[in-house]
DNA sequence: AATTATTGCTAGAACGTTCTTGCGAATAAT
DNA sequence: ATTATTCGCAAGAACGTTCTAGCAATAATT
């Protein structure tokens, strides 16, 4: 069925040996110049490739690089495992992915599956899911080829992470200086019960490392637009909440739905930054301010560190991105007041 | 280093075969109770796992399934990708990627690549790139256990395919119903110069199949905003379009945008159907209307077949999903006139 | 001219499984 | 009471590689 180096050794007349030596091109491998050409004119002819499985069997490696990822994830997860797909082709790895729910059980057995696939390292991609990659961790004290990606730090393993807790605070710091005297923070209510979930936690810890004591409202992710809605007549209207920084930007465009509808005037009334810099902010009627970062960075880092793990680098490697704010017409208010620039370009709306 | 099946038969004191046969519980296992329990022991004490690399080489399967996929794609692709990861996973298999970007070289050597990992069948998610699966096909003439989702239909792999000429229909007929006089197809222009490009073609069918000769315009991928501002002001004026389906959600986004900053009465002087039923069609001030389809029914079928494939089943699957038109706001023409429905919703704006 | 190094190759062993065959002992059928 | 059958296990072989060792023949060094 198979095309195997033996068969390559017979029609070549040599020793399967030395087809190995000569087609993997090893340093051990002397081979005459003719022979060499024997071989690799039979190898072509029989359309030989290797079987990756005999080589991990004798002690290769797979150029896999195992993903655990929960397939429910914000889409965020999904455009960064792209690129982390693109960096890793470009270093010869393919990558392997693993289920892993919010379970902790589920994910380490999906990190068992990546390792009996004789994964060359792994990357856990699991967002939003506190405690669980803590437990993995515990589990995990003697991997050291594992990689976090945006949801530990200060742990025993590696990893990339992103400093939300400074991109919510500039994204505060900017709606101050727009103007707004009421900031809060809008999260979904998915991670609420969570005390532990570190991305919650970083963002919060910014928002109040610029205002201390501010407001945190949470929406359930389920129905983001009815909640809104009871927030703009109900705790906005009695705090005074004049601008919100939401964790990503389908709560800050929801709002700004709900807040167009009730007829609120916008970036005057109401000042909105959202999170992640995903297509919607573009294609709102004001577009949206957001926080971002640059994803090719962190997914090349990320593959950059894991191939260093791989090739046996005993460290723990590090690296935290600054986020970036985008400031787009949301969060403008002195801009809009000044140009009375969206009162008349929107007047006509209906 | 490794714990393999002789550690937990010298542990439990039998043959190493003994122990393949009762940890893999297979049907020549005849083993008594004691020695039963005696190895199970064993194995857990050790903290035994198989090596798949070895059960593969001597003839097993890998359990894997391997996803060619551009990492470059739409969204739509990777939440079908977690569906179709979902689906694996209920049935004990594994997710391999393979990045296959649009040249069909690349894609060609993605499969390569699939199959060297003793992938057991293939599915491929190319989407928009046509001629490539084409070119795939070709080459693959031979390949039985290979499921095409979405892009190929009428050829020799099996495939599982949504009737999009349908979809672009009932949303023409819909658009028609509630009174709009004059209908537009609005496409991205990605898909523009490639005729042979069956997701773009079907759309253009069946917009066409309700409205022979009907006006289709495209606007680039980059820069869809400015794009519709000029169609506003240029053709759309000018053939006095007032209704436009799109071919996705982001277009149809784009264009309410940039319609209500030219301060048109939506949806009154302008119906808007968009496609696959994105979160965004719920967060714009005018709930899209949308074309869409059920990700998981098309995954788990998607799952089913290529595992009939790769038990052996050696025939042509095929299977069409119908899609489906969820009505919201942006086309309900009727509806708001008669209710002043969004009049009055949105008088307040500014 | 004798020793040593290098070249060009083959042979054996190992990686961790699974499956088939074999072989005594206990049990069942005739 | 004798032959068949089943049970409980072990031994052998194979899957496709890679790596180390070894053995001639040739080339380089003294």
């Amino acid at each position: 069925m198979e095309v195997t180096i033996r068969d390559v050794a017979v029609k070549a007349q040599v020793s399967f040996q030395l087809v190995s030596a000569v087609l993997g091109n090893k340093s051990y491998a002397r081979a005459s110049a003719v022979t060499r050409e024997k071989i690799e004119q039979a190898a072509r002819e029989l359309g030989y490739y290797p079987n990756i499985s005999a080589q991990i069997l004798q002690g290769g490696s797979s150029k896999l690089i195992g993903v655990m990822i929960d397939s429910r994830a914000p889409e965020e997860a999904f455009s960064l495992l792209a690129e982390l797909e693109q960096a890793a082709t470009a270093h010869g790895y393919r990558i392997l992915i693993a289920e892993a729910h919010d379970d902790p059980e589920k994910l380490f057995s999906a990190y068992c599956a990546l390792k009996q696939n004789r994964v060359d390292g792994v990357i856990s991609l699991s967002h939003d899911y506190p405690g669980i990659d803590y437990h993995l961790e515990e589990k995990l004290k003697t991997e050291k080829k594992l990689v976090f990606v945006q949801n530990i730090r200060e742990h025993l393993h590696s990893y990339v992470d992103v400093d939300m807790a400074e991109g919510f605070a500039m994204a505060t710091r900017h709606l101050q200086k727009e103007g707004y005297r009421n900031i809060a923070l809008l999260l979904s209510q998915r991670a609420r019960d969570i005390q532990k979930c570190q991305t919650i936690q970083s963002r919060i810890h910014g928002f109040h490392s610029v205002l201390p004591g501010g407001n945190v409202f949470y929406v359930p992710g389920a129905d983001p637009g009815t909640a809104c809605r009871q927030l703009i007549d109900g705790e906005f209207k009695e705090k005074q909440i004049d601008a919100v920084v939401a964790q990503n930007d389908y709560i800050a465009a929801f709002l700004q739905k709900e807040l167009l509808a009730a007829g609120k005037k916008l970036p005057e009334d109401f000042g909105l930054v959202g999170c992640d810099n995903r297509l919607v902010c573009q294609c709102m009627p004001l577009e949206l301010s957001t926080i971002t970062y640059d994803r090719k960075s962190v997914a090349e880092k990320t593959i950059e560190f894991i191939l260093k793990l791989i090739v046996g680098e005993d460290a723990r490697l590090a690296a935290v991105f600054q986020p970036q704010l985008i400031v787009r017409a949301s969060s403008q208010r002195k801009k809009a007041i000044s140009e009375k620039l969206n009162i008349n370009q929107i007047k006509g709306v209906l």
